[in-house]
RNA sequence: GGGCUCGUAGUCUAGCGGUCAUGACGACGCCCUUACACGGCGUAGAUCACCGGUUCGAUCCCGGUCGGGCCCA
């Protein structure tokens, strides 16, 4: 007897995923920087540490976590990083709103570190989660964006850019939050829809239609579209209302002559057109609102106002004058500040910018493979529509400092040595004079770098990059997985970076993965009320469950919707994989010795066969990101075709004993091996306790199968075997039989015989003999079935006669055409379609019952 | 308004030139057959959004319409 253990009678998801999760050790998961097998390297997404990993990160990491695992049994050297993007405006609003302060209520040092002791907080409870998921994370490659040994390669890469020509500093208009009192980027913009109203205002004789009232004070200019004849002669220069300054008229094509009244006043700056028209007819500047949201001088009495504020007051001064014509509700989507919805402003501000060359860029987002392919077109479509450079400084506090000084004396821009990083140029002195001047007094740059910036180097840092050299040692990454929502951001400038310190592309493949939808089919939102958090569902089904859904809830690259059912679907087929693997491994134990060599029964190798095939099928499926067949093919053949048709096929031989018991079983430890090592990327502990049972070793520690077992002949005859076997039991179930009731002589009457070695008999509990071709089978007309519609109709109250006088017939005649019949004394017609007749099959002279499968006839005689 | 994407049984979902159109959940019927009732066997349920076109043939390709979603303006 072999001493495997018998496994528990019911399968505890997460008794058993936390204590394999205690077990497993993370230095399994290590990268090694000594190997000399292909290296694997994945480009994480580090999220922003809000404390909640949420199901939309769990859907992304699963995806990571079955290629990582998958990758390691292939023989890769995988790098699974973690990273956290610390930096950013939500950890600085929380930090206000906790200690119910405001930035300025404390020196900066303190306020960051008020930032840092709650993101290391967040961070905490969502590893706690991530290691609950069973993810494979290379915790030895963990970075943490706001820690100096990570923002020093920050500001590295700034200098690096910096002295390459990449980044400059100019004034520029620029999408401004009055409320957080920073210039922010374009991927920061939400837009939202708002019904304001259209003024329509006399200026200087001219109707004028405006949303924004508030900035008549910057106004620089009246467009209208050249082809407008109403204002062909229209010259300048004309009077501002209420202001009283003078300015020009420009003709320029991009005005709507449709709108309002086809004049519209071009302010500094009420929208991003308004930048484009001061650009092109080079207009003057004329900031009527400053950082903080307040009119400036040039607004003369409204100077201070808050913007709302002061267009009431301009309104009501135009309604005094009798200016204001009229006013008409208008819908427009404004543009508001991501995190705290302030409508943006577009103010012009020393700013520092990144260089955008759209040309570059596109040309390496198409030397990386896109999975899906068409994920691609978004970038090709957000890159085309580049206007503005990339605005990369932040009037903020939590943030990567902008390592530079300036001399307070001349103004010459110091930059320190790159072996001094990381620095706080408002903290830190510069060690050297000003090399222009040969002042020492400096001011540390405030301003502090965009979280993009940090982010957007996380390819540069998980390969290898120390801050120095152009390439990293394992530059670029295998693969960098992420959602569709943030390829205008987070994949557009991590390529941007790439090409500006390393002239490459970062990664040879993007693997982007769609959004969670509740289970309402909407996007998860508090307002919604439709949040799921995955701790509540680890803790009701388990961690394997939730790999399940995420794995076989949708398409790879499609958006997933959340469903109870797909994870109680998931659950069940453990509990069903649990049951085949107690069976296989009560069989197991059972045997003395089940010898070696390949089986010989036909039941045997056609599941070997399958399982070759099945192999194939879900290494192809692993191969093109395809989790969801991959894992539905597992499912079914584990469900279909190892439990419900070759158990039930070999049954009988597993309780006899023999050679022909001994193949069934080396069979079944086959199946259940493969099965694990296939399973084993996708539910982790699931595939490890089954595993561990085999007395093999770990299933993670396995390579990937590669089982081939090529018997084309064994697939087409196991197939018309269970086909067959599952005929005459549905035969037995529709005559109320139990399965295993006895059956009487069973016949398969086939093109050629196939040698079963009698599973089909014992399976169908019946005396089953093959026979070729269809001989002693004869049939015999048993009676007619008459057609009431027409018998009715035809012979009224005479019908029941007629069918006497029809079944009285000699049977040889009812199997013809029968023209007359006598009725009541007088031949009658025989409508044509009155009756059919119906036939009996016989075997022996005694009466079967017929079973069909495919060109395959089964008799069966009821009686044993 | 633009780009992309999707529209398949009550619900969710696979397929994407010829399939009896996949699977799951739900519904209904029968069955406690010594791995499993968190099971087995079966039944019902789909004009594959709508309208045109290409084709011997379209759920699948093309065009249009309507509707959902995502990203953007």
């Amino acid at each position: 007897m072999r001493t495997l253990p018998e496994l528990p009678k019911a399968y505890d998801a997460c008794d058993v995923e936390e204590r394999w999760q205690a077990r497993w050790r993370d230095e399994d998961h290590y990268f090694d920087p000594a190997s000399d097998r292909p290296q694997f390297v994945i480009d994480t997404p580090p999220p922003y540490p809000t404390g909640n990993f949420h199901i939309g990160n769990a859907l992304n990491w699963c995806y990571i976590d079955f290629l990582a695992r998958y990758r390691r049994m292939r023989g890769d050297n995988v790098m699974f990083p973690q990273g956290w993007d610390c930096h950013g405006l939500p950890t600085e609003v929380k930090v206000e709103e906790q200690q119910g302060i405001t930035k300025n209520d404390l020196p900066r040092e303190e306020f960051r570190r008020l930032c840092r002791e709650l993101t290391a907080k967040n961070i905490g409870q969502m590893r706690t989660t991530m290691r609950r998921m069973a993810f494979s994370i290379d915790w030895s490659n963990e970075y943490v964006t706001m820690l100096p040994a990570y923002y020093r390669k920050t500001q590295a890469s700034f200098l690096r850019m910096l002295g390459d020509g990449y980044i400059y500093r100019s004034e520029h208009p620029v999408n401004f939050c009055t409320r957080c009192e920073t210039a922010i980027a374009f991927a920061e913009v939400a837009y939202e829809g708002r019904t304001t109203k259209l003024n329509f205002f006399d200026f200087d004789g001219l109707e004028i239609a405006t949303t924004r009232p508030e900035l008549l004070a910057a106004c620089v200019a009246v467009a209208v579209n050249p082809a407008d004849e109403r204002y062909a002669a229209l010259a300048g220069p004309l009077t501002v209302p209420l202001f009283g300054h003078e300015v020009p008229v420009v003709r320029d094509e991009a005005v709507d002559p449709a709108f309002g009244s086809g004049a519209v006043m071009i302010c500094t700056f009420g929208d991003k057109q308004d930048v484009v028209w001061w650009k092109t007819h080079g207009l003057e500047l004329r900031p009527a609102l400053d950082a903080a949201g307040h009119m400036t001088a040039l607004a003369g009495p409204y100077e201070g106002m808050t913007a709302p504020e002061c267009r009431e007051a301009v309104l009501g001064a135009m309604a005094e004058t009798g200016i204001l014509k009229r006013q008409v509700p208008l819908e427009q989507r404004v543009g508001a500040c991501w995190r705290c919805k302030t409508p943006i402003e577009i103010l012009s501000e020393r700013q520092w910018f990144v260089k955008v060359d759209p040309g570059a860029i596109l040309e390496a987002a198409r030397q990386v493979r896109w999975v899906p392919e068409h994920m691609l077109l978004r970038m090709e479509d957000w890159v085309g529509k580049m206007e503005w450079d990339w605005c990369i400084s932040r009037q903020r506090i939590f943030a990567t400092p902008i390592p530079v000084w300036f001399c307070t004396a001349c103004g010459e821009m110091l930059l320190p040595d790159e072996a001094d990083l990381p620095i706080d140029p408002t903290v830190d002195r510069p060690k050297t004079a000003c090399p222009r001047c040969g002042s020492t007094e400096f001011e540390g740059e405030t301003d502090v770098l965009d979280t993009w910036m940090d982010s957007s180097i996380s390819v540069m840092n998980v390969t290898g990059w120390d801050g120095s050299a152009p390439k990293p040692p394992y530059f670029p990454a295998q693969i960098r997985p992420q959602g569709h929502d943030i390829i205008r951001t987070w994949a557009f400038y991590t390529i941007l970076r790439s090409l500006a310190l390393t002239g490459e592309k970062p990664w040879e493949q993007i693997l982007v993965n769609g959004m969670v939808l509740g289970e309402d089919g909407f996007k998860m939102s508090k307002s919604r009320g439709n949040i799921i958090a995955p701790e509540e569902i680890l803790g009701q089904y388990g961690a394997d469950a939730l790999r399940q859904w995420a794995a076989a809830g949708a398409a790879t690259g499609s958006d997933i919707q959340f469903n109870w059912n797909d994870v109680v679907a998931a659950s069940r087929f453990q509990t069903k994989f649990w049951n085949i693997a107690r069976f296989a491994l009560l069989q197991i134990n059972r045997e003395e010795e089940v010898g070696e060599g390949a089986p010989v029964a036909l039941a045997d190798r056609w599941l070997l066969a399958r399982l070759s095939n099945l192999v194939v099928e879900v290494t192809a499926a692993m191969e093109g990101y395809q989790f969801d067949r991959g894992l539905k093919a597992v499912r079914e053949f584990a469900w279909e075709v190892l439990a419900d048709e070759y158990i039930e096929l070999v049954k009988g031989r597993l309780y006899g004993e023999g050679e022909a018991r001994a193949g069934a079983v080396r069979t079944l430890e086959t199946a259940l091996d493969l099965l694990c090592r296939l399973l084993a990327p996708f539910i982790p502990s699931f595939a490890e306790e089954v595993f561990s049972y085999l007395g093999r070793g770990s299933v993670h520690e396995q390579p990937w199968p590669v089982f081939a077992f090529d018997d084309p002949q064994a697939i087409g005859d196991g197939e018309l075997l269970a086909s067959i076997v599952a005929e005459v039991r549905r035969y037995k179930h529709e005559r109320g039989m139990a399965l295993n009731a006895p059956l009487g002589q069973v016949t398969v009457m086939a093109p050629r015989v196939i040698d079963d070695g009698g599973d089909a008999g014992r399976a169908l509990n019946a005396n089953l003999r093959w026979q070729v071709g269809t001989g002693g089978l004869s049939r015999e007309l048993v009676d007619v079935k008459f057609d009431m519609a027409v018998v009715g109709k035809a012979f009224r109250k005479d019908a029941p006669a007629f069918m006497a006088a029809v079944r009285a017939l000699p049977k040889e005649t009812l199997a013809g055409t029968v023209g007359t019949v006598e009725l009541n004394g007088a031949e009658v017609a025989v409508p044509e379609v009155a009756f059919s007749p119906v036939y009996a099959s016989l075997v022996g002279g005694e009466q079967v019952d017929l079973v069909t499968v495919g060109d395959v006839l089964v008799t069966v005689r009821r009686s044993p």
